[in-house]
DNA sequence: GGAGAATAGGTGCATATACACGCATCATGA
DNA sequence: TCATGATGCGTGTATATGCACCTATTCTCC
């Protein structure tokens, strides 16, 4: 093959390749509790942070704000998190209920599954130090 | 801050993160040419591949075929891309129109920006072997 | 040539993501 | 206290992603 018809690959859509094997490789592998890793990732910062308002939520995860309120509609709906007004009233106090708990709980096992069985294969520090340099470089 | 509290990271949603800001750099830069980085890159690989057939497409892109479907809606919308019936009438035709061939030069100095940005702090090899290594052990 | 398998797509549904715009509430300073 | 700016959210719109299920067409083998 000539080098002219050699194309360049796109770094962000072999990333974005990358992460779509991924989410669907945990996704799978949390099958069987019914969340998804988006789901399952909101759900357990929540019981670490506790009650938290939407904004502060979405900040701690680096989600746009209206994606993080969309992404608890069906938690909400499904009744493992519970959203209400603070003593700001703008405010809306997002926490886990006890179902949420449950699901966290149950949901566990699986994702550390996932996580083993990537982290046999990558280094998670060599992610982490990618998404740093990324996100600095962006 | 003791061990216990210590949240282990998960792999899959740092990746995630990490996406989010590079597509958003990527789609910034690209953003004079009324382009997406998913929209280009499928643009890209029309023209590098010719008319092909949508399921064909999608394989190439890895990409679920309903999302490679969806995907082109917008770009036939805009008339960059045509769709049309094979000989074997079951498949679709995707090719460049002249107007997607101009949009692709017209968008090329802005991704190539983005890339040297981004190349510059991170190797692409990095990123292009993580890929495999997920995409694999995934 | 016809029955059944295989292939190519389309549609409905659901989630994930983010921008633009607007409303309600709160804080601040004159 | 009241005008004004800041803050927190909700909604509309659009794209991105993928599963389940269905239809239409083609192929294969008898």
């Amino acid at each position: 093959m000539s080098a002219e018809s050699q194309i360049e690959p796109c770094t962000c859509v072999a990333l974005r390749r990358a992460t779509r094997a991924l989410t669907a490789s945990y996704d799978a592998a949390l099958r069987p509790s019914g969340l998804r890793v988006t789901q399952f990732s909101i759900l357990r910062r929540l019981e670490r942070l506790g009650p938290t308002p939407l904004t502060r939520l979405a900040i701690e995860a680096v989600l746009e704000r209206t994606t993080m309120a969309r992404n608890l509609d069906p938690l909400e709906r499904r009744g493992l998190v519970k959203i209400e007004p603070g003593r700001d009233a703008r405010e809306r106090i997002v926490s886990l209920t006890d179902a949420g708990r449950e699901a966290v709980a149950a949901a566990t096992p699986f994702w550390q599954a996932a996580q083993a069985r990537i982290n046999a294969q990558i280094d998670f520090k060599a992610v982490a130090a990618l998404a740093d340099a990324l996100i600095a470089a962006a």
